[in-house]
DNA sequence: CAAAATTAATTTGCGCACAATTGAATTTCG
DNA sequence: CGAAATTCAATTGTGCGCAAATTAATTTTG
């Protein structure tokens, strides 16, 4: 097949198909994680960002909004609204900082904290699901941190 | 399958870290394809997603919007808006089937046939952002397809 | 010190994603 | 045949994701 150059200029016809494309590959396998976690975290009536947020909370409470975003890498806009959400679901509390009125401090609740323990159920059925050991998940994890730095690197000079 | 690093029940805090997680990775990577192709397909009045479509109609014109949503994995409910906003662009033609009323067949314009040779473009664009050999972004995309199918089998299909 | 620039969060607007519902056309089968 | 079930597309409602505009607080600077 076409195992050639890394910079090749007669790319063939084929390179257009969908299949063929690594991007796409990417996006199917973001939306089949997903779907695999919906069922699991509607239990709990979250959203798979909502859920990300959780665990950069567990990993580290209290955050202003713009340190949560660049942990999981969302603008305000983003969050503003699901921080909303959150705090009414009662996972998260929300209050100025004293000290810079600007900035808003979001920390967990107790019902988030115990919430704790039960994700690593679902961090559990998701490995099951994606059918990889540990060993497997991170090689492809860290190459696709490579790639994400890689293409994230080329646009904010330009 | 049985057994594996997966069935550990000492699973240590850190796997709960952002970082560590395979999904989050996926979901990250995601999301840098989607802002690398941004600026490129900005140009044209595209978004990913309806370049997708535009990928699809390249490989195979005339497709019906369930065949399409087959081929990229979306359904009628995201697809009719999308199809409808590309035929106001002129990228497209819809149709009802005149053999089958229930059914849209959707076309490919002239001006959506030829934007067929400026997506090389596109191509190499990406292939060059996201730094990697053909080999190498060939490997990637197995993998994740291998993902992919292994997390939709968890539920509906079958 | 006050004006200007910067920063943080919110809001608004558009488009994707998906579940659930609707409506029309077709197929199945009693 | 005709009623029921099925299929396909479109629509509705909720939430994510991002850009751009807004508002308020802080920092810079003139």
């Amino acid at each position: 097949m076409t195992d050639k150059a890394t910079h090749n200029d007669t790319i063939p016809e084929e390179a257009l198909a969908l299949g063929q494309q690594l991007c796409f590959a990417v996006y199917s396998a973001a939306h089949a994680f997903n779907r695999a976690y919906k069922p699991l975290l509607d239990r709990f009536g979250l959203t798979y960002p909502q859920y990300l947020v959780l665990l950069a909370l567990w990993q580290q409470d209290e955050m202003t909004v713009k340190r949560i975003g660049e942990e999981i890498g969302l603008d305000s806009g983003t969050l503003s609204p699901l921080l909303k959400r959150l705090e009414v679901a009662g996972y998260v509390a929300r209050q100025r900082d004293p000290g810079d009125e600007r900035q808003v401090i979001v920390r967990l609740t107790e019902k988030g904290r115990g919430l704790k323990r039960e994700a690593f159920g679902i961090l559990m059925d998701i490995g099951k699901a994606s059918g990889c050991s540990l060993d497997e998940a991170g090689e492809i994890r860290e190459t696709l941190h490579q790639l994400t730095r890689q293409l994230n690197s080329g646009h904010s000079a330009d």
